[in-house]
DNA sequence: ACTTACTCTATCGGATTAGTAGAGTATTCT
DNA sequence: AGAATACTCTACTAATCCGATAGAGTAAGT
């Protein structure tokens, strides 16, 4: 399951695409209109920041701002920033690799392969959902 | 990624597998052969017999065996078992439905639908790995 | 200077994970 | 019957993670 932070980041992400050319937004109206716990979304935006996908101002007529264009930010990126790696197995990451200690043999574990599949599977899904592809995917449910 | 509970669980639902003419196994064995602790396997056997797939025989000769068809028990019931659902949304999940607090308005929630997907394609792979098909693959695997 | 608003450090309760200890109970062999 | 074997149950623990909060600090704009 992703984790709070993960989903908070997705829709504060959401959030600023939407706003991207009206200029910082405050955290506080963020947070508000978003539902998340003011303090707890200053790190993770701060998070965000440190990884390039916003900048902020500060001082009066501050707040953050989205920097990347919305259709290069993917929710596998988002997912693996806060919540690691995507996959089921360690043995079947390409960034995080490391072999599952309790596994005799790696040549021959049976399952491995399956997870290897549904690794390469969702990641490929996941890049696809980026920022604008959702957003967009939002209003054409919302003309039902 | 898997608990290791989970990974016991399978390691050891193959071991009995693989031996499920021999008759019962002790849990001492099955400790020992797949590296797992023993204490913490009793927990995980126990589990596996009280969800219908193990049983066991005490007393002199005793031990665990399989009381399933190796065909019939696949790899996202043993997951589901020990890690809950197998979703990234609780929004997603057959079984354990439940709305994400955060989310304004499921139906025009421009995530869910990706989501889905992805919930979809794992289960159906992880489905189709059942202990027999898994043991298959490994002897396949060790040929070459 | 003063206000606004982001940034940093520290802390916290609760849940989960992985594992341990030890007594208890059932079964079988002699 | 009694001993030995082997599963079962209850309780406990250390470490880690998750979600959240508090408060002081720093930078920018007016």
């Amino acid at each position: 399951m992703l984790s709070k932070k993960t989903k908070y980041a997705i829709n504060a992400m959401l959030f600023l695409a939407k706003r991207k050319e009206h200029g910082p937004v405050l955290i506080s109206s963020i947070a508000e209109e978003q539902n998340i716990p003011q303090k707890f979304l200053e790190a993770i935006l701060l998070d965000l920041k440190n990884a390039g996908y916003l900048n902020s101002k500060k001082g009066r007529g501050g707040g953050y701002y989205l920097i990347k264009d919305p259709e290069e930010v993917n929710l596998a990126e988002i997912m693996r920033l806060f919540d690691g790696p995507i996959a089921l197995l360690p043995c079947v990451t390409y960034r995080y690799y490391e072999r599952c200690e309790e596994c005799k043999d790696e040549e021959t574990c049976g399952i491995r392969d399956v997870f290897l599949q549904v690794r390469n599977e969702t990641v490929e899904k996941l890049k696809a959902s980026n920022l604008a592809q959702i957003i967009d995917r939002e209003s054409e449910l919302g003309e039902n």
